[in-house]
DNA sequence: AACGCTATTATGTCTGCACATAACCTAAAG
DNA sequence: CTTTAGGTTATGTGCAGACATAATAGCGTT
């Protein structure tokens, strides 16, 4: 009858209700699974499962307790760009406005962490229903590019990436920015306008792939649930 | 020998070398435990773990294939603004610009689903080592607030609000956006700059308990890893 | 050919047991 | 008094077996 997911909402209630207060040591797994009524096992998983979202933390022979100052986890999906478009109800569109071998200027060295010497700078407008919707502006590594290059004027680096590259680990940053002439240029829209950024890293295991920075048009919004 | 941890590194290594393409139907749990030589248990907790991070997509009897389209997931920690700066190495102040009844805009009534009449509308400003750190704008339920108010320019709405009520469910969504003239003034920055800006919305089971709007300083950054 | 029911099947979850591991506590050694 | 070595204990993970559930595929009916 009491699944894990059972036990998770009778946990939460009681911490909601201030049955067992902020800061609190819960009782053991044993004794929970006993009062449930379940195995020890499915009492991990709900406990488990409530320190993953950050509201137990948990520590061997330390016990479980109520985490003190809760620091909310919100999970944010990455999608690719063209799915994006296509979500929205939108017909998307690509247009290639530079690719070319270039030395990178020294932050992307710096985020990449090593200098690569001659990278592939790529630009590409992203639009939506025809009107701007993206400017990407990236770096790609060339040891990781078959030859000849792939045709990126009909798939996106970003996609291209994905289906062909293994992918180990990154970062990922947003911040908002004044528009540089440049993308306030490519998006049709006033100079200096405030846009929403992201830029992103990463790294195959052995070698940086690529650094990439997205200029959203303004009134693009990033949103998730809690 | 083997465990979840490396069974789910083997599993991704074939993905990435290509041995398993996007979009390919893997093997099934058994024959995969009964090929690793382990229990089925363990291959479904790694198989489970690669499919909540995209990876992988999961279907009863359909089988396990790899994302064709993998949409990358990206955990986001939202920490109390204190904590945020702290984390910094400066230190935190609070400033309370205004903390008084009225009735919520409707931009503010519709996020919140009705109409609760007047609201409590505080604004705060949040700073970190005496320089502005983040405007807060927002408009509680006066319905959850005990009587008397608690002291808003000892201890921030956001915190007292993790301490005090129990908390359901809630959304949150970024966006860049021009600084206006009150906020500019606030953080001490020429108008129309650049911000970054912050809408959250949380609500209890049953009543809405807040919205809150924070506009960081230029420079602010919203980082993780993936 | 179109529809609906049933059998099959892969994943999801639970149990009960076991051992591994981290971390706190205490007590002995320097 | 400080440091180190065990012992203790709660969580982490593993195993084997079972049942639950969802979704497909195939069958038979209309």
């Amino acid at each position: 009858m009491a699944g894990w997911e059972d036990i998770r909402a009778e946990v939460l209630s009681r911490i909601r209700s201030k049955a067992w207060p902020l800061g609190t040591l819960i009782p053991g797994e044993e004794a929970l699974a006993q009062e449930f009524g379940v195995a020890r096992a499915t009492v991990n998983r709900a406990l488990s499962e409530l320190a993953r979202s950050g509201v137990l933390e948990r520590k061997r022979k330390a016990g479980t307790r109520v985490a003190a100052l809760p620091v909310r986890k919100a999970t944010l999906d990455i999608p690719v760009i063209r799915a994006e478009v296509e979500a929205r109800g939108e017909v998307y569109g690509l247009r290639l406005l530079r690719c070319e071998l270039d030395a990178p200027p020294l932050p992307v060295q710096a985020r990449l962490g090593q200098d690569l010497g001659q990278m592939l700078h790529i630009e590409t407008l992203h639009l939506a229903s025809g009107r701007g919707f993206v400017v990407e502006d990236r770096w790609l590594n060339p040891a990781i590019l078959p030859n000849p290059l792939p045709d990126f004027a009909a798939i996106s680096a970003n996609e291209w990436l994905v289906a062909h590259v293994s992918f180990a680990s990154g970062d990922i940053s947003f911040a908002a920015e004044a528009a540089s002439p440049n993308a306030a240029a490519a998006l049709g829209i006033p100079q200096a306008s405030a846009v929403f950024v992201t830029e992103r890293c990463t790294w195959a295991p052995d070698a940086p792939i690529t650094w990439v920075r997205l200029v959203h048009a303004p009134g693009y919004r990033l949103s998730t649930v809690l």
